[in-house]
RNA sequence: GUCCCCAUCGUCUAGUGGCCUAGGACGCCGGCCUCUCACGCCGGAAACAGGGGUUCGACUCCCCUUGGGGACGCCA
C-alpha cells in the first residue's frame, strides 16, 4: 500500500508558519515513503473562503519548495458526494434530521455553561419522528453517534488516544442549506482519496476521535492519523494570525531563504539525534513519525537566523548573486551599472559571512553601489577627523603608484606605508574604511580596495583627504 | 466548566531503567585570532516543575498536584 498524505488548509488567509510545517512534514513523510502529497483547499464554508487565500497558499508552498500531486482539490466541488454519504447515513439510520434552530442551540450553549454542564448538543431530535418537524423549516443532518462505550484511536505521534462516548454529542453532517460541514467532508475526502496517513496540528485532535465515529458507522477504515504540536509564540503563546503568525512571505521578505526555513521549521518538533544541519534530501531520508516530539515548541528567531547565514555561507554563488542583485534593487528605481554589477561576484564571498539574511547582505553590499560623495555613518565620521585627511592624502599618494590593482600589491603597499610612516595598521585602515565604505565596519580593507576599483578607490579617498 | 494532550538549560532538543558528574545546537558571557565587523577556534554560566510510589537502581515506568496548550460551532 502506497503512502498518501494531504495537506489540507482552509482558505482564509496567507500560509501561516504552523501550517508551512504541517505541510513540510506532511510533503517529507510521502518522499521519505516514496509515496505523494495531495493539496486540498478545505473551502465548505464558502462564507470564508477568498480566490486570494488560495493563490497565497499557492505561493507559499511554492516558494518553500514543497509539492503536490495534480491540481489542488477542491473541497466544496465534492459536496455531491458529501451529500450522498450523509444520505447514506441517514438511510442507514446513523443519522437523523435535527430541527434545531441555531438560535435555540446557542440559549442550550448558554444555559449549560451557567449551569457548569458541558455544552453538548443535546440529542433532542435524536429519537423523534420524522412527522413531528416544524412546518417549513429546514433540517440539518446529524450523525447518530454511538451512546456508550469509548471511541479510540492509536495516533502516531500521541500514542492512543481514548474518549468516552458521552463526551461527544451528536455532529452535524450537512448544514440546513444542504452543504457538508468540514467534519464530514474531511472524512469523505480522505476516506475516497485514499489518504493513509493524517498529519496535522493536535489542534484536530480531538476531532480526529470525532472522525473516527464516521469511520466506523460508514464500515470504513480510518487512516493512521498522526497529530503533531503546535507552535508557540516567543512568549509561548498560541501562535495565531492575531498574534504574531506570520505568513511564509513575510520571511521571505525578512530575507530568509527557503532551505533555512525548512530546515528550521523540520527541527522544531522533530529530532533525529544530535544532527542540527539537515538539508532536505538529508530531511527525506531521515524523515520519520517517531522522530516527532509531543510537546509545543516556541517559534525563535535568533536561531532561525543562525541556520540563514548558514545556508547563505553555503548556497550557490551564482544563485545567492541573483537574490543579493535583486534586493539591492529593492526599492530603489534603477538598475545595477555593469561596474556595480561586477563587483558583486568579487566581494560575495567576504559579505555573505557577515549577514545572517538577505537584508543584511544587502545592507552590507551597499558600500559597492556608487554615489560618490558616500553619506557617511557617524562613527565613520569620526574616524575622518584629526590627522585623518592627511594620512589619507599620503595613502592616496601610495595606492596611485600600483599598477597592479590587486590583492597582493595592494596589501604590500598599504602594509609598506604603515611600517614607512611607523603607524600601526589600524591607524592607517580605519581612516581608508571611512572613506571607502562610509562605516566602520567592513570586510578586510585590502578586499575592499580590489572591490571597488582602482578609479573608485582612489576618487573616495581623495573626497576626504586633505 | 467538561473532556483531551503535553512538561529536560532562556529557546530548540538528545535521552526509550544502570552508558548521565544529563549531551548537542541557538542565544548569552569570557578569551584567542585581528586593520574594523564578521567567520573560525578555545573556555564558561545555564535544565530533568513538585510530591508520592514501582525497582537493587529512575530524566526514563505508574499515580497525584501544579503549570501550559487544545477541543467543546449549521468554522476549518
Amino acid at each position: 500500500m502506497s503512502v498518501i498524505t494531504r495537506f489540507a488548509p482552509s482558505p482564509t488567509g496567507f500560509l501561516h508558519i504552523g501550517g508551512a510545517r504541517t505541510a513540510l512534514f506532511n510533503w517529507l513523510f510521502a518522499k521519505h515513503h516514496g509515496g505523494e502529497m495531495l493539496l486540498r483547499i478545505e473551502d465548505t464554508d464558502r462564507a470564508r473562503s477568498t480566490e486570494a487565500a488560495v493563490t497565497a497558499i499557492h505561493e507559499g508552498l511554492h516558494w518553500l519548495g514543497l509539492d503536490w500531486r495534480g491540481e489542488p482539490i477542491s473541497q466544496f466541488a465534492r459536496a455531491d458526494r458529501h451529500a450522498e454519504v450523509a444520505r447514506q447515513l441517514l438511510a442507514d439510520g446513523n443519522a437523523y434530521y435535527c430541527y434545531a434552530t441555531p438560535e435555540a442551540l446557542s440559549e442550550m450553549r448558554e444555559t449549560a455553561k451557567a449551569e457548569g454542564r458541558s455544552m453538548r448538543y443535546d440529542g433532542r431530535w435524536r429519537g423523534r419522528d420524522p412527522s413531528e418537524a416544524p412546518a417549513g423549516a429546514s433540517p440539518v443532518i446529524r450523525l447518530k453517534a454511538p451512546q456508550d462505550g469509548a471511541t479510540v484511536i492509536q495516533d502516531l505521534v500521541q500514542g492512543e488516544v481514548t474518549v468516552q462516548n458521552t463526551e461527544m454529542d451528536d455532529m452535524v453532517l450537512l448544514r440546513a442549506d444542504g452543504t457538508p460541514t468540514y467534519m464530514l467532508a474531511v472524512v469523505v475526502d480522505d476516506h475516497d482519496m485514499d489518504v493513509s496517513h493524517v498529519i496535522r496540528g493536535d489542534d484536530h485532535l480531538t476531532n480526529a476521535l470525532r472522525q473516527r465515529q464516521i469511520y466506523d458507522l460508514m464500515g470504513w477504515s480510518a487512516p493512521h492519523f498522526a497529530h503533531i504540536p503546535l507552535i508557540h509564540g516567543a512568549d509561548g503563546a498560541k501562535l495565531s494570525k492575531r498574534h504574531g503568525a506570520l505568513g511564509v512571505e513575510a520571511y521571505r521578505d525578512m530575507g530568509i531563504l527557503p532551505a533555512a526555513l525548512r530546515n528550521y521549521l523540520l527541527r522544531l518538533g522533530w529530532s533525529h539525534g544530535d544532527e542540527e544541519i539537515i538539508d532536505t534530501a538529508q530531511a527525506i531520508a531521515w524523515f520519520d513519525l517517531e522522530g516527532v516530539g509531543k510537546s509545543a515548541a516556541r517559534f525563535d528567531i535568533p536561531r532561525l537566523e543562525s541556520l540563514n547565514s548558514h545556508y547563505i555561507r553555503t548556497m550557490d554563488e551564482a544563485e545567492l548573486c541573483k537574490l543579493l542583485a535583486a534586493q539591492l534593487c529593492q526599492g530603489q528605481a534603477r538598475e545595477l551599472s555593469a561596474v556595480e554589477a561586477a563587483r558583486l561576484p568579487l566581494a560575495l564571498d567576504a559579505l555573505k559571512e557577515r549577514a545572517k539574511t538577505l537584508i543584511e547582505l544587502a545592507d552590507k553590499a551597499g558600500f559597492l553601489l556608487d554615489g560618490r560623495p558616500l553619506a557617511l555613518e557617524e562613527k565613520a565620521a569620526k574616524l575622518l577627523e584629526g590627522e585623518a585627511p592627511a594620512i589619507l592624502a599620503r595613502a592616496h599618494a601610495c595606492l596611485g603608484a600600483v599598477e597592479d590593482w590587486n590583492l597582493e600589491p595592494l596589501t604590500e603597499a598599504i602594509r609598506g606605508l604603515a611600517e614607512a610612516e611607523d603607524l600601526k595598521l589600524g591607524k592607517l585602515a580605519q581612516p581608508l574604511r571611512a572613506a571607502l565604505t562610509g562605516r566602520n565596519a567592513s570586510p578586510g580593507i585590502f578586499e575592499v580596495l580590489y572591490f571597488l576599483g582602482r578609479q573608485e578607490s582612489l576618487d573616495r579617498i581623495g573626497d576626504h583627504m586633505a
